[in-house]
DNA sequence: ACAATCAACTCGTCTATACAACAAAGCTTA
DNA sequence: TAAGCTTTGTTGTATAGACGAGTTGATTGT
């Protein structure tokens, strides 16, 4: 039997001590170790009764974590063999674009942003919804809004939950530098998407300066920590304005 | 306590009897009362406890048919008050499936499409542009309104580079088959795609059956040939009714 | 009438145990 | 040697029980 060559020990070790169950903390131990590249893809991980052996767990709660993980795409399972790191999968370039500053200078365009709100605030109920929590649970909220050669090309409304960044909570609100502390805490690294096309809402008719009536293509991400969301993001495009390009197949 | 309006007994019939596990037959059988709107979305089904008693297994096993339904998008389930039948707004995986009929199928949603174009002319304007050629270039081009539930839900324009494709100028452009012919010699399953907001044109609006003000998600792509650009496609979703689903990082 | 409390019911998690199915390696035997 | 058997270790499934947490509605007390 090949030796699965991983360190069990202080596998809990810097995560978020936020209180959540035993089989999301394995997962999230376990998925920040494949994606860091700590354990290679096609490796070997610890088997279930090794996982219990070492972390005192049992066997179902191990069993769950890897089986999630399995379900997600990130572990690969053999019965009779053992859990495999799984290979990454396909993904299109369609989204790879986080940062709107460098597509824009891309393009050889001017590029400037203004920080309209930056506050911790309770969550309203289409935030608390987005984030899978209650309404009024604390959150974290930011809107921005990105220029094109100073023609409003991207609102982009984000919503951290408080509960998993406490430590922002000691952030001075006034200072330029705490979005930037945001946007370092809760990385939007890794989730999912959701594009669809909307009308705008009169604040956000003004912010793009737009008709009412302008097609917007509206961009939702979720980005994930075991079973909760950390951080979720809406971008929103003035359709006239903005195109979204990607490949397909492959 | 609102009952669930369900029979519980022979939830396991009419399943194919090849051996597989409980819980898989569970989410199954479940899946399939919802997909045939047997049980209607956002009505409650019945709780862990009631499936236990009805079935007489374990309760860790209705909670892992149920859980797993719930990560799949079938179900919704609120600690305290029950789990209920999801919401469905259609989505697609990111621009993996080329094949709409396929996506609603898999929804469990009835599929129709209409051919309301097939013909072989010349290349307008926005077409020669599409296509990277002359205006009054040769071409073949199509048009099919898709359907899902008896709701339009894609228009799918085709433009195909004739001088490309030359035998297909034999084909009877009255026969139905003749459109299965073009989408087989000219497959789209590598390209570009370009994804934008759009408001639709008048004709487009009545074969959608919506408004003029509805924001529309477009999706254009491309396949090469070397240098030559082979097939265009455009499709154009209402906004209302559609959503892309993808993921990103990893 | 109103408020606080309680009871019943829901799902969420965790444990401990058991057996089955599968794979690899070692052992036995013809 | 080669085929078959056994052992060990893996994941897959299923069970019974326990406690926690959230919601609702009834009961109770003021």
């Amino acid at each position: 039997m090949s030796e699965p060559i991983v360190s069990l020990t202080n596998l809990f070790d810097d995560l978020p001590d936020a209180p959540q169950p035993i089989y999301a903390k394995l997962k999230q131990a376990i998925s920040q170790k494949i994606s860091s590249s700590e354990w290679d893809v096609n490796q070997r991980v610890p088997s279930e009764s090794e996982f219990v052996k070492a972390l005192s767990v049992s066997r179902m709660t191990v069993n769950r974590a890897l089986r999630e993980l399995t379900a997600e795409g990130f572990l690969v399972r053999h019965q009779g063999l053992g859990t495999f790191v799984a290979e990454k999968k396909a993904h299109s370039a369609l989204f790879e674009v986080h940062n709107i500053a460098e597509e824009i200078a891309a393009r050889g365009h001017k590029h400037r942003s203004e920080l309209l709100v930056l506050e911790s605030a309770k969550a309203t109920v289409e935030e608390a919804m987005m984030l899978g929590v209650r309404t009024n649970h604390g959150i974290f909220r930011s809107v921005v809004l990105h220029y094109e050669n100073d023609l409003p090309i991207q609102i982009e409304e984000r919503v951290v939950n408080a509960s998993l960044a406490p430590e922002y909570e000691q952030q001075d609100f006034a200072k330029q530098t705490s979005y930037e502390y945001l946007m370092r805490v809760a990385p939007m690294t890794e989730g999912e998407h959701l594009v669809e096309a909307v009308l705008p809402t009169p604040q956000e008719c003004e912010r793009l300066q737009v008709s009412p009536t302008e097609p917007c293509l509206q961009i939702q991400r979720r980005t994930w920590a075991g079973n909760d969301i950390v951080t979720a993001a809406r971008l929103l495009h003035p359709g006239s304005r903005f195109q979204l390009f990607g490949h397909f197949g492959r």
